[in-house]
DNA sequence: AAGTGGTCTAGACCACCCC
DNA sequence: GGGTGGTCTAGACCACTTA
């Protein structure tokens, strides 16, 4: 450990994963495992790199990264301490359907309306600079929790993206989760959102009438090289769901 | 410069802010000045170090600072370019309100409905961690566009907090701004967000049908050591206003 | 005073991009 | 191959907290 990254170690190479992300991941299990309890504190930093025998630059990458994530909250002449579930999640991320599911102890499930691949519109080509016409993969379905319609969400993939989708299972799964199983990587999503009226449709597959206020989100997902990954349009009915967030300003650290 | 951080330098002391803030603040004027222009490359990091006659580590965590910010983005073997103003920009943050109006080239006015210190009531003094009964400070403003009005924003600070407000200005003056401008730092910001029917009262500040879908945003703003700043509720008129941001996952670094 | 996080440095090697 | 970012180390001093 005296020649900088010339010893990838720990993974058996191929992807040498950096290390702060090892120690990363070393970390998250002991806290999701409850191996450290919430409000509880970490060892100390150079007990902890002795642990995990990297540098401490590296071991404070991991641990700032975590604080990013809601795991962890630094206390200066104190120690590093776990977050209580409570508060200090969610940040700089809005709650998935997924996580707020499980949050309320709820079933998330989906029905699908259509899923299929089609030419794009000239609009979905421009979202995606790609040239119109070029296949385009729609999934639509509405979201239910404990099999309550909650939302109706209509997602547009390139075809490139879709690939593998086979033999997802959208019923159950989060759109999140099977492309991120697939390898891509999520980095950036420009998000707006409004309230609107329901129209028929809508109001029909949510079980809602007409009028009734509604909660649109559209974002447009970005990998890190910025390229477009997804674009959704999410109605949730108004009297049945919530976004939560938690936006973290890093007071510079 | 061989020491670490025995060397505080360039500020004159009192408060020797970080060598990689300063770092940042003299990037972010060469960029927002237009020194270097955006889509434009940055001069290479080992360069940079001499120019600012920091360390490599350092500038690398100003450098990143602006990643996060939404003025830089690393390019791995090509170098650092400024982030091209038209997209990039509000990341983990909601547009204000005062940005939206700037951004459409709009003026954003309020009108205020109540502006006074009163006793907190059992929810309030809850959400504060303070005894119920004591004083809160409370400001009702109808937020307007070019005399539109937009939203009805309802906040609510600690006293402590509304010290120095005797002078402000909250007609055309942003709370946020007047905050920081008195010293306090916002970290956090936990949000919720939903689509709600216009009451009675509401429907008559925006000008709207009752009933019509409202757009209602409420934040509890924390400053660094978690403690509640203010609290605040507001709704937009939903034909009038969407609210944009930009969630940024930082692959790792 | 001792313990713990916060900042900083100099130097090294690796991975990616482009010529 | 040469340039540029990405990762990593060892060691040092400072600032805050607690006793």
């Amino acid at each position: 450990m005296t020649t900088g990254a010339s010893t990838p170690r720990a993974l058996p190479a191929e992807y040498p994963e950096p290390l702060w992300a090892q120690a990363r991941a070393a970390l998250r299990t002991r806290i999701e495992s409850g191996e450290v309890k919430p409000g509880s504190r970490l060892p100390p930093e150079r007990e902890l790199c002795r642990m995990l025998a990297i540098s401490r630059v590296t071991l404070r990458k991991a641990l700032t990264a975590l604080v990013e994530e809601g795991a962890l909250r630094p206390a200066h002449g104190r120690g590093w301490y776990v977050t209580t579930p409570e508060r200090g999640d969610w940040p700089n991320t809005l709650e998935s359907f997924s996580e707020t599911a499980r949050r309320m102890g709820l079933a998330a499930t989906s029905r699908v309306l259509r899923s299929e691949l089609g030419p794009s519109t000239l609009d979905e080509a421009e979202a995606f600079q790609i040239a119109p016409g070029t296949p385009v993969y729609r999934l639509d379905r509405v979201r239910m929790l404990d099999d309550v319609p909650i939302a109706v969400d209509e997602s547009l993939l390139p075809a490139g993206v879709a690939e593998g989708f086979d033999d997802a299972d959208f019923t159950t799964g989060s759109l999140y989760d099977i492309l991120t199983g697939l390898g891509h990587r999520l980095a950036q999503a420009d998000t707006t959102i409004e309230a609107r009226p329901a129209d028929a449709g809508l109001a029909g597959h949510l079980d809602i009438a007409s009028g009734t206020p509604v909660l649109e989100m559209r974002q447009i997902v970005r990998d890190p090289a910025q390229r477009p990954l997804l674009s959704s349009t999410i109605r949730y009915a108004g009297d049945r769901y919530r976004l939560r967030t938690s936006f973290a300003r890093g007071t510079g650290a």
